[in-house]
RNA sequence: GGCCCUGUAGCGCAGUUGGUUAGCGCGCCGCCCUGUCACGGCGGAGGUCGCCGGUUCAAGUCCGGUCAGGGUCGCCA
């Protein structure tokens, strides 16, 4: 028996017996001569069955054109036949001169979602959604950008880790909680592996990362928020300060580019219609203080009263720095303490400044990171001030009551990445099956 | 959660100052078509106009509520 060869590797083929699988994207039946347009996972090629006469030139009810006429749409399909290279056949130059048809699964023929269909709706749908080449290639690219990271930290002896998602507590916001029955007591989904990774740091693993789910009950109507996504974690000991967790930060992000705009730039281009570009190092850093000072000067005032940055702020700062220094990335450092969380470490003698950033990738917030705080003796002193009681952090305190190396690292949404990566308007596009406060389904 | 917008056939949409058989394109079904490739031609089926209530002689159309979706803000990754 033929084997089965990828729709891709056909046309390196030379002529000859072949068989394919895959599932029927368009059938144009005619009275002599049939055409199928045959899809897999790595493209997609034309079949041909021209049909047979008998004595008097009237069409013979054959196979495998029988069965060709009543393919429908969808229909997964094995097939054998005469591989040829054609100049006419628009689709590759090459076809499938079928020998025999043989269906697997039948698919009803009225497809519930179409090519213009709405979002929503090919959410309902997503399996039929996902075989577009567009969505098939979203997740190649994400594969191949997470092969990179991982590549990148394997190679400088990170250690992978995998933290829980059942916890007894809160590690970020009590409020974005979500509350799970365990046995006799109440448990809660991990919002960020935060608390988990820094205890790594306390256990003398020196450098490590995750890429696992998170969950924030967030009721969050926008098109970058999903209530479960994956996070990109990287928690490194020894760093002097938060600019060499950003230095970590870029290189692992130019590793991950590069990797991608390799393997998939012209397949991009070609359904996306974006240029990926490798950013280049050092990113711009700027601290969040002068960076909405060049936002007024643009014209835009943050209308906030605290002193953190707003969306329109950071599509502004964005700007600004494509246009200055024609960078898709920007580090906006140095965020206030008012605004950060307690283990963040403060600037010396400068306690109202963290050594915390966010990176904005297009436009768009794709990470924190920061040098956390060891000395437990100002994390008691911080957390008491943002109205926390240390007691409540239980464990916690204790990873820093035994001795613990300096530390820091970032958190990143994966699908964030590859949303901006792919100029796509929403998270929902690159997320395999996306969960929000209205999504559970499928 | 706040504000704004949208729900009409499987999908995408139109539907006038409220007016009697609710249209168009794609898809689907049937017939025709020697090579198509967005195939083409002819014919056909398919709709309790998101849901509940109200105003009216009359509601897809106006009003209230509700559910769902989109945008944006808050919040964040």
């Amino acid at each position: 028996m033929t084997s089965r060869v990828l729709i891709k590797d056909l046309s390196a083929q030379d002529d000859g017996p072949v068989s394919v699988s895959g599932w029927v994207d368009t059938v144009r039946d005619q009275k002599k001569v049939q055409f199928v347009v045959l899809r897999d996972e790595s493209g997609a090629v034309q079949l041909v069955n021209p049909r047979t006469t008998d004595a008097d030139g009237v069409v013979v009810a054959d196979e495998p054109a029988t069965t060709i006429s009543a393919l429908s749409q969808g229909s997964f399909i094995t097939v054998t036949g005469d591989l040829k290279h054609d100049e006419r056949v628009k689709l590759g130059g090459i076809e499938i001169k079928l020998a025999s048809v043989e269906v697997k699964s039948h698919a009803i023929a009225e497809t519930p979602i179409a090519a213009d269909s709405s979002l929503d709706k090919r959410m309902d749908w997503r399996f039929l959604d996902l075989r577009n080449p567009k969505q098939n290639l979203i997740f190649r690219i994400q594969t191949t950008f997470e092969h990179a990271l991982r590549t990148y930290w394997v190679e400088r002896d990170f250690i992978e880790i995998h933290t829980p998602k059942l916890m007894a507590s809160a590690s970020e916001s009590r409020a974005e909680l979500f509350e799970v029955d365990y046995f006799d007591t109440k448990a809660y989904l991990a919002q960020s592996p935060q608390f988990f990774k820094q205890m790594a740091q306390s256990a003398g693993l020196g450098k490590v990362f995750e890429i696992a789910p998170a969950f924030r009950a967030d009721p969050s109507f926008t098109s970058r928020h999903a209530t479960e996504f994956t996070s990109i974690d990287a928690e490194i000991s020894w760093i002097d300060s938060h600019e060499d967790v950003m230095k970590l930060h870029e290189e692992l992000l130019v590793a991950g580019f590069s990797a991608v705009k390799a393997k998939h730039g012209d397949e991009i281009t070609a359904l996306f219609d974006v240029e990926i570009t490798v950013p280049t190092t050092p990113f711009p850093r700027i601290p969040l203080a002068e960076a909405k000072e060049i936002v007024k000067q643009r014209g835009y005032e943050v209308p906030r009263d605290d002193d953190d940055m707003d969306p329109e702020g950071e599509r502004q700062i964005a700007a600004y720095v494509k246009e200055t220094y024609d960078h898709e990335f920007v580090f906006l450092t140095d965020y206030a303490s008012s605004i950060r969380p307690f283990y963040h470490m403060r600037h010396e003698g400068e306690p109202g400044l963290t050594k915390s950033y966010d990176l904005i990738f297009n436009g768009t917030e794709i990470s924190t990171g920061a040098q956390r705080e060891h000395r437990v003796d100002v994390l008691i002193e911080q957390a008491t001030e943002k109205g926390l009681e240390p007691e409540e952090l239980g464990f916690y305190l204790d990873f820093f009551r035994y001795g613990a190396p300096t530390h820091g690292g970032f958190g990143m949404g994966l699908a964030r990445v590859l949303m901006l990566m792919l100029h796509q308007a929403s998270i929902r596009e690159v997320t395999y099956l996306f969960r929000g406060p209205t999504r559970l389904l499928p």
